[in-house]
DNA sequence: AGTTTGTTGATTGTTGACAATCTGCATTTC
DNA sequence: GAAATGCAGATTGTCAACAATCAACAAACT
């Protein structure tokens, strides 16, 4: 049932570079590196106890990651996202979503579908006793389930980079999940559409599902005392939540 | 009209990483370092009168790109696209490209609208004049506009990867452009989503494009006197072409 | 003979030092 | 007083040397 994050190589090749990575990688969606503030290579090498050359490369992978951003002779900080951005990187994770869907439903795997639909189960039995945690981490495995299982390694790649990035804004916790009657309804038209083997219709059911997600997550930041205007970067600034 | 290709950040920094980066990927895709090939760090950085710092940094960047793959501590190797790779790359794009024609028509942008138009009129002229360089030129253009003015920098970016990587398939050259006249149309189709303000219909209609350019390239294959096996990855080995 | 083990050569992974570049402040000049 | 200039400090970019790891080959053992 464990689903595996990265399942790049076998080969889960553990070099310093990977460690450090990790490591900012875990400090950033913490918090603990405040956004917006200066990655040096120095201190971080010095806190781990390494040289800056790992430093470096993690800094320049989580560059390409989308976590933090490098300026040229000025260094790595820790990215803000703005509400523009939040759009842009569900609109892109829709697409990505969509195209695994479809290629799930062409595929028709019996494991696959097994698995979504054990899922379904337990999702229903949790939204049922009302226990928000275990259905948060269950929407987040069938997503991830139907990612993985698109054959598509590239896709999968750029859609754990995504929403790796997306956890930025997502920190304001498990109370991030609304209207889980109307999600779970989705997850049944994306499942049905896999079931009867309907690429087009499982494509767009995904797509729809990502799209009304935003539209949700967007729906609780309206509630909000502090007013989004989507022209000022300043106040759209949303890593502070 | 000229297209700039990396839209990225203003300050176009030019530091020794970047050009070695450059250099690499060149080389790997004009076929000077051939597919498989092993690629030394010590080598190129002799080659290119540079220490081994940039070159590893510019490999595990061509890493991301997915022009080469990094075996842990055996080194980078150019990396070799079987048929299902084809496929799937194929499948990314066109889920990124029917993106950009949803995001473009529904912001209606009219500069970009009349950039459109204007390459619409000159693919036609060259359909006319049956000068195939300069359609496959504006071709590329056209796919690249709508990409570029999508406002999603990470759709962009990943875009970009995506097509850079396909030219390592696509180098059979320019002969590879069947069907001109289905392709039009097809363009004719999203430009008049695009221009009619339909974001549903441009992005079925980028999503097909895209797609029948899948089907129209894999036809070309088949006429080869090779049979491709989509099973046994050494048949499917396209790199070689 | 086949398998295992030790050795060798080469390549990557990592390090610390040096050079180039940028930011901020003080000084100078108009 | 404000803008331009130069200097100091710190940080990144680059380099060459050292350590760790791996693939291949040869020798020894069952």
């Amino acid at each position: 049932m464990a689903m595996q994050n990265k399942p790049f190589h076998a080969r889960e090749y553990a070099t310093l570079t990977t460690h450090v990575e990790r490591e900012i990688e875990r400090r950033v969606l913490t918090g603990e590196i405040a956004a917006g503030a200066r990655i040096g290579e120095a201190l971080i090498a010095e806190e781990l106890g390494v040289s800056r050359g790992p430093v470096r490369e993690a800094l320049r992978s989580l560059a390409q990651s989308g976590l933090v951003e490098i300026l040229p002779n000025k260094g790595a900080i820790a990215r803000t996202i703005g509400l523009d951005e939040v759009k842009n990187l569900y609109a892109l994770r829709g697409a990505l979503f969509a195209l695994a869907c479809q290629e799930v439903a062409r595929r028709h795997d019996n494991e696959t579908v097994t698995l979504l639909r054990d899922n379904m189960s337990a999702m229903r039995a949790a939204l049922a006793c009302d226990d928000k945690e275990a259905y948060y981490r269950l929407n987040v495995d069938f997503h991830t389930a139907i990612i993985n299982h698109s054959h598509n390694q590239r896709a999968i790649d750029v859609y754990h980079s995504v929403v790796k990035e997306m956890h930025l804004f997502r920190r304001r916790g498990l109370s991030n999940v609304p209207n889980i009657a109307e999600s779970v309804k989705e997850h049944e038209t994306i499942l049905a559409g896999i079931v009867g083997g309907d690429p087009d219709a499982a494509r767009e059911a995904g797509r729809i599902h990502i799209e009304r997600g935003c539209n949700r997550f967007l729906g609780t930041l309206t509630e909000e005392p502090s007013g989004l205007s989507k022209t000022d970067p300043q106040k759209t600034n949303l890593a502070g939540h």
